[in-house]
RNA sequence: GCCCGAGUAGCUCAGUCGGCAGAGCGAUUCAUUCGUAAUGAAUAGGUCCGGGGUUCGAUUCCCCGCUCGGGCUCCA
């Protein structure tokens, strides 16, 4: 007899022997048949695992992200399976479950690749396997034995030598990971056991790593756990081949990769691709030149955008509504040049660790000038360029400064990854003793502007000290680290730690915003930067009369300016609202007998600085009515004989139902509340 | 940067097994004057991404380049 505690509290006694399905079983029909695995005292093993007398034990379906998790790793295992049937001589490299879904890494013999035509093979195999039911089976074998299973797969042969500390580890990898890094991290080998020994700990200790065989002839290296059997799997699609490589390092071999998106039912996965067409739909590319906002003349070079009249209005429209808030937040503000010699961003750092980033210098006069990737060192000038008392601080300087960035060619994507962008750049000097505070009404400012372009739903994550060397005494670390805590709290947001994920020279808080869609957008940052004002040496005089070191407050509020607008036309679909529409309403003379009565009716509203044009009559109204709400223009107003006689409109609003006979005074009084920003 | 895929009219795309380049939408003009998401007709619009090669002949085949898209973070 074993007895098993389960998630409500009670116990249940099972013959010896008896497995987590027999329990699944003795609970309830559905359960059984909708279990997928089980956890026991919180670790996942699979139902034919056998129970522990006195372990609690919790039944899990792919009603739950852990089993969808299982569902999406098991598919990826179907997906190699069907691989490596179909193509004689591939091999195979990791296959984990992902957001949405699942992929897994090949290399094809002679380098060969995937077809779209490939795709559908797979996947019609996949189905096969999974008609089939073969049951997923666990064993657990030493690693001199893995091996020689895996004899012909040397990824699989190298994460056997690592977990199971059979083979030589290679250098760690992590250490040249961030290209932000610190100026003297330099990897100090052997200090980081970290990840790969947390692997090898899961994977069993001396040398024993486990396997999951299903079919006559497939196996695979896998900690598990799977669902019982490939019958349970089912709703899933191939999606696409991309390259990728081996274990994310360029220069390792690049492998296949094949993304499959996987659910628990139906219907889950009809939603699913529904969204990703919905996105589709949204992108910003495409609505920027529908609605004739943005493009990008290939004559100009990658990720470099010209702003025609509309989009050119939307913006200024965000330029100033922030230009504003940021004249009543207290901030001063100022301009710097877009270029500066190489002695500013040696002394900043940035030719050390950011140079690959940045655009080539253009050499005169015996100098290099290097276009700006930041503006930090510019307002580091401004403060520095005369004496600081306390009494000066928090100083707040505030500029919409374009930046130059050399990224990648293959990651250039429209606004929301441009080689030029303006940064909404804020650099707040403060006192130690002042950042706390700042940071508290700083965090208010910044969701406050969010919310007003119509942002409600946020999550923020907290940076802290990395462990590995960091600027800056670690008082100073816990002040700033604990005043980013409690600004999160007082402003009741949801936030996660990324215990040591702070840059070496500051912790921080990242907000990231939901949209329409429920995709979340990185957008705004508060970094506490203790390393420029030591690095420029920058000082204020104290109330003692003694030269105190100020704290840095980098803040980025849109971000950037072009990929806020990116995200913000991607969130509102292209229906911008009212009070950012580029054309307020359009006013539609039914006849030609009532253009006059329609221009009146636009110069009203102008008059009222609200944006309007008039289509003229030489098309049919319902013509004339589709062009305005194919451009999401927020009012279409349609005036006839009736109108012209009693000074009315009719008014087909984007988002409800058309009235007639709408008092002139009246519809000017609903525009304009809803052109002011709320 | 690297892997895969794609570049044909302003846009979306068809097509040419190597032989005068096509549609729909949009634009322009004319007619139509209409009560709420596509009136009719006509016209204009092309270095078929660029450069080289093969060929009597290349938008089509080959090579090089440029640009765009997907991916290169998710760790058995």
């Amino acid at each position: 007899m074993v007895r098993v505690l389960l998630p409500d509290g009670s116990a249940r006694d099972l013959p010896d022997g008896a497995t987590a399905a027999d329990l699944a079983a003795s609970i309830g029909r559905r359960l059984a048949r909708d279990a997928l695995i089980a956890a026991a005292d919180g670790t996942e093993v699979d139902l034919s695992a056998p129970l522990g007398d006195g372990v609690s034990y919790e039944i899990v379906t792919a009603g739950s992200e852990r089993g969808l998790h299982t569902l999406r790793h098991s598919t990826a295992h179907v997906l190699a399976q069907a691989v490596l049937g179909l193509f004689p001589g591939a091999t195979f490299a990791i296959g984990p479950p992902v957001a949405d879904g699942f992929y897994y890494d090949f290399e094809l013999p002679g380098g060969a690749t995937f077809s779209d035509a490939d795709l559908e093979r797979i996947e019609a195999r996949m189905r096969e396997i999974i008609g089939a039911d073969q049951p997923f089976v666990r064993r657990e074998i030493d690693s001199a034995e893995a091996l020689e299973v895996f004899a012909d797969h040397p990824y699989k042969r190298e994460i056997i030598e690592r977990v199971s500390g059979a083979g030589d580890a290679e250098a760690d990898p992590g250490a040249d990971a961030d290209p932000d890094a610190d100026p003297g991290a330099d990897a100090d080998p052997g200090a980081d056991p970290g990840a790969d020994a947390d692997l090898a700990a899961e994977a069993g200790s001396d040398g024993v790593v486990s396997c999951y065989a299903n079919g006559e002839d497939f196996v695979d290296l896998c900690l598990g756990p799977h669902v019982p059997s490939t019958g349970r799997l089912g709703h899933f699609a191939l999606q696409r081949v991309a390259g990728a490589y081996w274990r994310g390092d360029s220069d390792r071999p690049m492998l296949q990769r094949i993304y499959g998106t996987a659910w628990a039912t139906a219907k889950d996965l009809k939603a699913h691709l529904h969204r990703l067409a919905e996105a589709a739909r949204r992108d910003h590319r495409r609505l920027a030149r529908e609605l004739d906002l943005v493009s990008w003349p290939e004559e100009l070079g990658p990720g470099l955008a010209v702003w025609h009249p509309k989009g050119a209005l939307v913006r200024h429209l965000m330029e100033d509504y922030s230009r504003g808030r940021h004249a009543t937040g207290g901030y001063e503000f100022v301009y710097t040049p877009h270029l500066a010699k190489s002695n500013l961003w040696e002394t900043s750092g940035h030719l050390d660790f950011y140079a690959e980033s940045m655009y080539p210098p253009m050499e005169l006069d015996g100098a290099s000038y290097y276009p700006k990737p930041m503006n930090c060192p510019f307002h580091v000038m401004i403060y520095r360029s005369g004496q600081r008392s306390y009494r000066d601080l928090p100083l707040r300087l505030f500029e919409l400064g374009a930046v130059y960035r050399y990224e990648l060619s293959g990651a250039v994507h429209g606004l929301l990854r441009s080689r030029g962008f303006t940064q909404d750049d804020s650099h707040i000097f403060a006192t130690a003793e002042q950042v706390p505070s700042e940071l508290a009404s700083l965090l208010d400012f910044v969701l406050s502007v969010l919310r007003a372009f119509g942002f409600d739903d946020f999550q923020a994550k907290l940076s802290t000290r990395p462990p590995r060397k960091a600027v800056g005494p670690p008082e100073m670390w816990d002040l700033a680290t604990e005043g980013l805590r409690a600004a999160l709290e007082s402003a009741g947001l949801d936030y996660v730690t990324d215990p040591g994920g702070g840059a070496f020279y500051g912790p921080k808080i990242d907000v990231d915003v939901t949209d329409a869609i429920g995709r979340a957008w990185q957008l705004s940052t508060l970094q506490v930067d203790f390393n420029l004002p030591e690095r420029f040496d920058l000082h204020y005089t104290a109330p003692d009369g003694r030269r105190r070191r100020p704290v840095m407050i980098h803040r980025a509020l849109f971000g950037s300016v072009e990929r806020f607008f990116g995200v913000l036309l991607e969130h509102y679909a292209g229906a911008f609202p009212t009070w950012l529409a580029p054309v307020q309403a359009s006013v539609l003379p039914v006849a030609a007998d009532h253009a006059g009565y329609a221009a009146q009716v636009a110069d009203e509203l102008r008059a009222e600085g609200l944006r309007v044009e008039v289509a003229a009559s030489d098309e049919p109204l319902g013509r004339r009515g589709r062009a305005a709400k194919v451009q999401k223009v927020p009012y279409v107003l349609v005036v006839g004989a009736s109108d012209v006689a009693a000074g009315t409109v009719g008014v087909n609003p984007r988002a409800a139902e058309t009235q007639r006979d709408v008092p002139l005074a009246d519809l000017k009084a609903r525009m304009l509340a809803e052109a002011a920003p709320r």
